[in-house]
DNA sequence: CGGACAAACTAACGCTTGTTAGTATCACGG
DNA sequence: CCGTGATACTAACAAGCGTTAGTTTGTCCG
């Protein structure tokens, strides 16, 4: 109706909110502009005025996503006193990292599953920066095992194997699904806490049986 | 070369192979029924001989991934004497699951994340499948409760966490990268055992700050 | 009132998509 | 040696794709 400017629409936002609930639901490739631009109440040519390729569009939801994620991380953390110990630490990580993932599990889910649809640099970007939450896990870990609060079966594999447990509460939790955040932040804290501290787990190993 | 069959060669599986490689690096809607036939070395059309339509191989390769994930684990519980603990059960549980999505990375991650592709009723019976493991760990879970063995943060939690993050192994894995199967099977064995067994591990709550 | 700007519109572009129809080529059984 | 069946080929289809150009509309400032 009104080919003008709607005051206070900001229709930028309401095209990442479009693109990011089809984006998460049906995925980047099997979206098309079009139908970015029928959710928004636009034709497709519009969206250009906005965003300069689909990608960008892509680009500019991953992004946000991550850089968001990483600051709701760092406040998190840096709320602790400096002498934190190990094991704070980690509570804080986990718990913010699982809160994060519940409650923005559309952003999560494109950031995880849609990074394919980037060019390659705006791809090795977000590898990049998903890099910095290993890194930064890691080092709470060996802090951890340096006070001796901590004992990894493995460094490296406890950091991937504690990361993607979070990551993955994107791909079931639902609002108002019977659980509540608080629920499931709680329990995920426990289980990393599990992970990394160490009471003489019984190991068992089957008989291997072939490749490497 | 030779419009006619060529003896051994199996176009269908070729298909499927070139296809698994392709729908798991690109996606499956980013990549052509073009594409697929020229990685296999046909015309676009020829592909119709062996299948019906592109959803039937995405529909193809899912479903039988997940049935040879099922076979896998049912033949190594089954491995296992009647009286068996749960704990050796969830040994050889993880055990096989580990291995499965180590050795079968591209195939796994069809599964978990070309899902959309498939059409409503393909789609529900994978859901369908992939419940079953759900189950076959939730009852593994629960023996080990009820003999005493196992002390659960949370049970259905705990199932979640454990599967997302052996499912994840098939994100990182690459064969010949420095970690073998029989290091990570066993990393992950010691962890999944962690994450069940009742040293009160310490857990910490952050103040909670808003949603549910 | 008038000119500038932002943002919407329509219409089309060149290409690619999944799929189908009709035809040609080979191996093999009778 | 011929007929049958499987499998490949070529060519085309209608539809949809991302994107662009040019135009219209409305708002706001001077």
């Amino acid at each position: 109706m009104s080919p003008a400017s709607a005051p206070g629409a900001d229709t930028a936002e309401v095209i990442r909110r479009s693109a990011l609930k089809l984006f998460a639901h049906e995925g980047y490739e099997a979206t098309s502009m079009r139908e970015i631009a029928a959710a928004v109440g636009i034709q497709a040519g519009s969206l250009y005025n906005h965003f300069s390729s689909k990608e960008e569009i892509l680009w500019d939801l991953t992004r946000g996503a991550l850089l968001d994620l990483r600051e709701h991380i760092d406040t998190a953390l840096a709320r602790l006193p400096a002498d934190t110990s190990a094991s704070a630490k980690l509570s804080s990580f986990i718990d913010a990292h699982v809160r994060f993932h519940a409650l923005n599990s559309e952003r999560a889910r494109i950031v995880n599953q849609q990074m394919s649809g980037l060019n390659r640099t705006h791809y090795r970007e977000i590898v990049g920066l998903r890099r910095t939450f290993e890194e930064q896990l890691a080092g709470i870990l060996d802090d951890g095992v340096r006070e001796g609060s901590f004992s990894l079966v493995d460094s490296r594999l406890s950091v991937y194997a504690i990361l993607q447990m979070c990551i993955a509460v994107s791909n079931w939790f639902r609002k108002g699904g019977g659980l509540s955040v608080d629920e499931v932040a709680t329990t995920y804290v426990a289980l990393a806490h599990r992970m990394v501290i160490g009471s003489p787990a019984p190991v068992r190993r089957r008989r291997s049986g072939g490749t490497s």
